[in-house]
DNA sequence: TTCGGCACGTA
DNA sequence: CGTACGTGCCGAAG
């Protein structure tokens, strides 16, 4: 895709000295370091940059040159040639000799001459290589690179740390510094090189400069007429002549350096992979030596070709010896459902199904099938021995199931092994994966490459049918053989585990709680959506009275932006990329401070707004059984949470007595075997904290849960000295809120402002924190030092969240990317524990032989619909199973509650 | 019509 | 300058 055809030979020349230094700079060297303390961040950021230049620009010949030492002719006519520089840095020393390793272990030439800086053996390979020829790439941080550009020769300029570089063409050149190329020496010569210790003209600057230029020609005709040079620029040239000519010779580079290599040796050549793993190991860089294995041989692989697929569209009465055929036990089936377009009435119906074994593909059209190969069909979707494996399985089910066609035996989930895989994504969508993992474009239709063999099967008449046999074949075959390729792409025993014993059975359980949706009570949700609607245009009149103007709109955060701060010329509030932010907190704080009736009526009419919308959204989501059935997104959270949507079950309101409101027209109901009773609802109490507590094995935090004393009022005692009894409830609030923060990454500044304390008070709550519970303090720091070293977290059950940006030179994303590997263990492993416990939950009601059923989950909470006389037992299986889904060091306490509504149910 | 930004609900 | 989500509205872009 990206990369060119190696037709003209290119050689790719840097510059390792300069990037070093660059890299070195650029990335903070507190966070590079290996166990035994070597430093790497320059090796990291020169091998980074190494990477990106290597695929990018695929040049078909490298080289790097370094300086030998700081003696060269240049120090020899000017003692003071780079001096002033500070002494080299320890952890610097001892770096370049690692690139050198690194350079080996990929067989890459580099090459240092006595008495030569690295940008005049550069010099002299690009002329070398331009004589033959050749288009050259330079990639060096040094200036006096510039002087090498020209039509053929693009030089590389690392600009804000080691990611990014500016493309120097000689257009871009004269458009930075308003000379060509050739001319830059000679600019470079008056206006000075701080970093060489060269002092420019005094008050010559590059504008100055280049004008000279541009009327003399070059320097030594600015030389010629330096008397007719007018102002004081003019006179500070004429006096500082002898310096403006030394600096030209000092910044002259060298062309013809004497080099045992010639540009014909530096041919790229394969390198040696042991000696890369050995090397990278010693380094201890695993992310680096991922992302070189997949750029590297991804540019070395060919070129993208579509799936190839041989099968054909099953005629009557042949599917039962097909699957005799290709699909037997101990082989494994992809299955690719085509499904009728979903409907008010209900999802899509399964219409055709695509089939892929390990050598034959299979088309079946469900709508007139006959009875014996429906038989067929049925029983090797049924078969739980038969191995069968889909993309997103969830939905493909749930239309095979609104087929009539029950489906067991599911041994992977394309989509889900890839979130597993890599968790952050997007989507996983088939196409994407297949680019990815299989190297193939996942061609539709038209594309001759995609039919290959099928045209023999549908001859000449390509008709819609065959059409839609050759992709439902083309997507089987790509499922099936992502599957394999998925599978070896899972980390480790660990993560097959999670997704053969977690994420793929949790797929039916989701099903079924989709299935089964929430009972609403449809009259009180339409009576408190006019409720809210009608509080919401009092709040609306309110604030137009307020300010006497009716034409607001105040859902428009622009317009209020305006009534604020120019009309009513309230003070500013906290900046956002547009503007000045209208968020609650900042109007609260507006009002707390200017008491001004529009303030107080605005927020009203928010949260009225907020409400309505809620109930209006929900009650347009009441489906013809009068209940709610919400979608579970399996792989979109990447701390390995569930997600809800159409609608969000996850964010009904709780804080407020209002907003709870919403959760009582959420009732018990009735499935085709009569009413239930109630709803139930079970909650893990302090769950992050408890895993907080295990993971990081505190002493102190750890005795708070087995106490089973109120954990805020324990910890309170400890961070302000007192009996717990003495622990007052503003103490209280204080540590609660540093203890969830502390699981986010939350600083103090970011306490203080939570809390409305000083900074000073908000640090000196944290650090008596940190005094009490040093396991915790212990575990932050360590956990994030750990995902710096291995380029991933890792939550209890081994599901892994990759954060490259750990070591990214920008400190904003490095430091999210802390917060994120400091959160990451603790949320997923929750997440982790309570889809255990789903799958335990249900086995157990199961087991039990109880009709009660689970509806909802919202992360640490489970709704479920109790029938009859079940009460006793689903509480005990609740809490069992939810009790046991982990072995912590903590207990993990479950409360319960049960009601007519979800609100009742609350606790 | 599409999309980014804002605001805000939950754990 | 606290993590993870989904949704609705506005207003600028198309």
């Amino acid at each position: 895709m990206g990369h060119r055809l190696p037709c003209v030979s290119r050689l790719l020349l840097l510059d390792g000295h300069s990037l070093a230094y660059r890299a070195f700079y650029a990335l903070p060297v507190e966070n590079f370091s290996t166990t035994t303390g070597q430093s790497t961040n320059a090796v990291y950021g020169f091998t980074s940059m190494l990477i990106n230049v290597l695929r990018d620009e695929a040049p078909t010949h490298v080289a790097v040159a370094f300086d030998r030492s700081r003696q060269t002719f240049r120090t020899q006519e000017y003692a003071e040639y780079k001096a002033g520089r500070a002494a080299t840095p320890s952890e610097f020393v001892g770096q370049v000799d690692l690139i050198k390793q690194v350079l080996d272990a990929l067989r890459i030439t580099h090459v240092e001459v006595d008495g030569y800086e690295a940008d005049d053996i550069i010099a002299t390979l690009t002329g070398q290589a331009r004589s033959q020829g050749m288009e050259v790439l330079i990639l060096s941080g040094d200036r006096d690179a510039f002087q090498l550009v020209d039509d053929r020769t693009l030089l590389l300029y690392p600009v804000r740390g080691v990611s990014e570089t500016w493309r120097m063409t000689p257009e871009k050149v004269e458009e930075k510094y308003g000379v060509r190329p050739e001319r830059y020496s000679d600019l470079a010569a008056m206006v000075g090189e701080s970093s060489d210790n060269l002092p420019g003209v005094p008050g010559v600057g590059p504008k100055t400069a280049a004008k000279w230029l541009a009327a003399h020609g070059d320097l030594s005709g600015i030389v010629s007429a330096a008397d007719q040079l007018t102002g004081k620029a003019g006179q500070a040239l004429r006096d500082h002549l002898d310096q403006v000519l030394r600096n030209r010779r000092l910044n002259q580079l060298v062309g013809d350096v004497p080099l045992e290599v010639g540009v014909d040796d530096l041919q790229a050549r394969g390198w040696d992979r042991e000696e890369v793993h050995r090397v990278f190991d010693g380094l201890e860089f695993r992310v680096l030596r991922d992302r070189l294995f997949s750029t590297l041989e991804s540019a070395e692989t060919e070129a993208e070709e579509g799936i190839e697929v041989e099968g054909q569209a099953l005629p009557a009465g042949e599917v039962a010896s097909w699957l005799d055929r290709y699909a037997g036990a101990g082989s494994r089936t992809a299955v690719v459902v085509h499904a009728a377009p979903r409907t008010a009435a209900g999802p899509g119906e399964a219409t055709a199904v695509g089939l892929a074994g390990a050598e034959q593909a299979a088309f079946v059209d469900l709508v007139d099938l006959g009875p014996d190969d429906e038989t067929a069909l049925a029983g090797f979707l049924l078969d739980p021995a038969r191995e069968k494996v889909l993309h997103e399985a969830k939905g493909q089910v749930r239309s095979l199931e609104e087929r009539g066609l029950p489906v067991e035996g599911i041994v992977s989930d394309t989509a889900l092994a890839a979130y597993l895989v890599r968790p952050d994504q997007r989507s996983y969508d088939l196409a994407d994966l297949a680019l990815r993992y299989l190297r193939r474009e996942l061609r539709l239709d038209d594309e001759p490459e995609a039919q290959g063999q099928l045209e023999l099967a549908f001859g000449a008449d390509d008709t819609a049918e065959a059409a839609a046999a050759r992709s439902a074949m083309v997507h089987a075959r790509a499922v099936h053989d992502l599957s394999l390729a998925l599978d070896t792409e899972l980390a480790d025993d660990e993560e097959q585990a999670l997704l053969r014993d977690v994420e793929l059975p949790l797929v039916g359980v989701l099903r079924r709680m989709e299935r089964a949706g929430i009972a609403v009570d449809v009259d009180g949700l339409q009576r408190l959506e006019r409720e809210f609607a009608d509080a919401m245009t009092q709040a609306q009149q309110d604030a137009w009275d307020a300010i006497g103007d009716d034409t607001v709109n105040l859902g428009s955060p622009k317009q209020l932006q305006t009534v604020l701060f120019d009309t009513l010329a309230l003070p500013k509030t906290r900046r956002t990329k547009t503007g000045y932010t209208t968020d609650a907190d900042a109007l609260a704080g507006l009002y707390a401070q200017t008491e001004h009736p529009f303030l107080e009526a605005l927020l009203r009419h928010r949260d009225k707004t907020r409400l309505r919308i809620t109930a209006e959204g929900l009650i347009k989501s009441v489906a013809d059984d009068g209940r709610i059935h919400t979608t579970y997104q399996q792989t979109i959270a990447a701390t390995g949470r569930l997600s809800s949507t159409e609608p969000n079950l996850q964010n009904i309101p709780i804080r407020t007595e209002e907003g709870r409101r919403i959760r009582e027209i959420f009732v018990v109901g009735r499935d085709g075997q009569g009413d239930f009773e109630s709803l139930m609802s079970a909650d893990y109490s302090q769950i992050e904290m408890r895993i907080m507590a295990h993971l990081s094995g505190d002493e102190g935090l750890i005795e708070a849960f087995r106490t089973g004393e109120d954990l805020h009022r324990f910890v309170g005692s400890r961070v302000f000295g007192v009996d717990p009894e003495d622990v007052t409830l503003e103490m209280r609030s204080k540590v609660k809120a540093m203890s969830y923060g502390l699981a986010y990454g939350l600083s103090a500044f970011g306490l203080s402002k939570q809390l409305g304390i000083s900074t000073g008070e908000a640090k000196g709550l944290m650090d008596e924190y940190f005094e009490r519970f040093g396991g915790v303090r212990d575990y932050l720091r360590d956990v994030v030092a750990e995902a710096r070293r291995s380029g991933f977290t890792e939550t209890i059950l081994g599901r892994r969240r990759h954060l490259p940006d750990l070591v990214s030179d920008n400190r904003q994303r490095r430091e999210m990317a802390e917060r994120m590997a400091l959160n990451a263990p603790i949320q997923g492993s929750a997440a982790d524990l309570i889809k255990v416990a789903m799958l335990r939950t249900e086995r157990g009601l199961q087991e039990a032989g109880l009709r009660s059923r689970m509806l909802l989950q919202v992360h640490d909470e489970l709704v479920l619909e109790v029938a009859p006389g079940e009460q006793e037992r689903v509480e005990q299986v609740v809490r069992e199973q939810m009790g046991s889904a982990a072995d912590l060091q903590v207990p993990l306490d479950v409360s319960v509650g049960v009601g007519r509504t979800w609100h009742d149910a609350a606790h």
